[in-house]
DNA sequence: GTCTATAAATCGATAGAC
DNA sequence: GTCTATCGATTTATAGAC
């Protein structure tokens, strides 16, 4: 969006947001190595100094993009679910439902998960982090729905969250080849097994089971 | 390994090689565009166009060190199920357990693959045919030890096809991250659940299930 | 807040000697 | 098969005018 007009002045806050999304857009596309200054300033309309004048450098350039896009996915998590804490099932269902209407984004945390592997990537530490919080908060949710007899409790909560951290970074990588699998389908379907799993095995007490095997 | 020796002359298949395990090791660290050929050649100990000499392009490269290392993949596992077909369970454990012992490798595919999202990635093409082609291979497996009561038959082959690639890419992720996650005892348990709940459901037949739930 | 100009380094790739 | 030398383009970042 919009076309160049060269020199026109805008409000800081503006300014920082347009560049934060079309750097989104480029480091999604082509990674941090592969993304110049010179990319994403074009994308906004505006000089390569000029977009160094809003971020100091590339490096803090990548790291804002990707805490204003975490800050955003708490916002609009905590506004759907604004009053009830809602089981693990459902958590993960809306962030699937959610992520598959922006597929540039989960591009970019894609791209820039497998890159930070490297100790010298500038967002190293930032999903070292990530990925350990990630898997707390789901934990102690799987724990919670384990107490209301949503999830089976033979599941440890950390080992599981892991998996379904694993399943859904994989599900993402393949929905957004070509052809994409059905992310959301694949997930609902997994998670599915959870809770039918405990609802039979708390509903119908212990001693007999469904006739339903397993996943 | 090798210290530099200037204008050392090796066998033209020895010198590739050196450069293909070299220039593995640089993608894996910081991909294709992070990594330049004079990274590689440093390695090698070769100057940068003696570096060119052995393969045409960047892109070239990239390219024939993804081929080698799956036609090495091929090579080993062929050589570990020589007279047998495996089932589904065996074959994947022992890919993790192989994978397990070279981080360099799995950090390689990771990364590559993310990369590739790109359309303008070398490796672009590569990976979404090679994803096609693990899916198919998977399915197929998955179909056969379904016939031979490996795997509950509620499973559509391709899904858990899907799931089961996109968990193990996810653990691989994770297990490159610190703290590193238990990739193959997670995927053995996910693994277990899947023949113990046919193993179940064939054993009694049908009508009445055992005592554990589900996964 | 945005620009032009430019520094200083590095990139992939080629030419040509040995 | 390997080198030195080099081209031409691109990179991040800074200096300073407006």
């Amino acid at each position: 969006m919009a076309e160049r007009i060269e020199g026109l002045r805008l409000p800081r806050t503006q300014r920082r947001q347009q560049i934060l999304t079309a750097a989104a857009q480029a480091f999604a596309e082509t990674g941090f190595h592969g993304t110049s200054l010179a990319d994403v300033a074009t994308r906004v309309g505006v000089s390569q100094p000029g977009l160094l004048h809003h971020f100091p450098s590339k490096q803090a350039l990548i790291l804002a993009v990707l805490e204003e896009r975490d800050a955003e996915d708490a916002r609009y998590l905590d506004e759907v679910f604004q009053q009830a804490d809602p089981s693990v099932v459902d958590w993960l269902v809306v962030l699937c439902a959610k992520n598959a209407q922006r597929p540039e984004l989960v591009q970019l945390y894609t791209v820039a998960a497998a890159e930070s592997l490297d100790p010298a990537h500038p967002a190293h530490e930032f999903f070292q982090r990530r990925y350990q919080r990630i898997r707390q908060v789901l934990a102690a949710r799987i724990e919670l729905d384990q107490q209301k007899g949503l999830i089976d409790p033979v599941h440890v909560p950390e080992d599981l969250a892991s998996e379904l951290v694993a399943l859904m970074d994989g599900l993402q990588l393949q929905w957004l080849m070509r052809p994409p699998v059905d992310m959301c389908g694949l997930l609902r379907r997994r998670l599915a097994r959870l809770s039918a799993a405990a609802g039979v095995a708390a509903g119908v007490a212990a001693g007999h089971g469904g006739d339903r095997s397993d996943d």
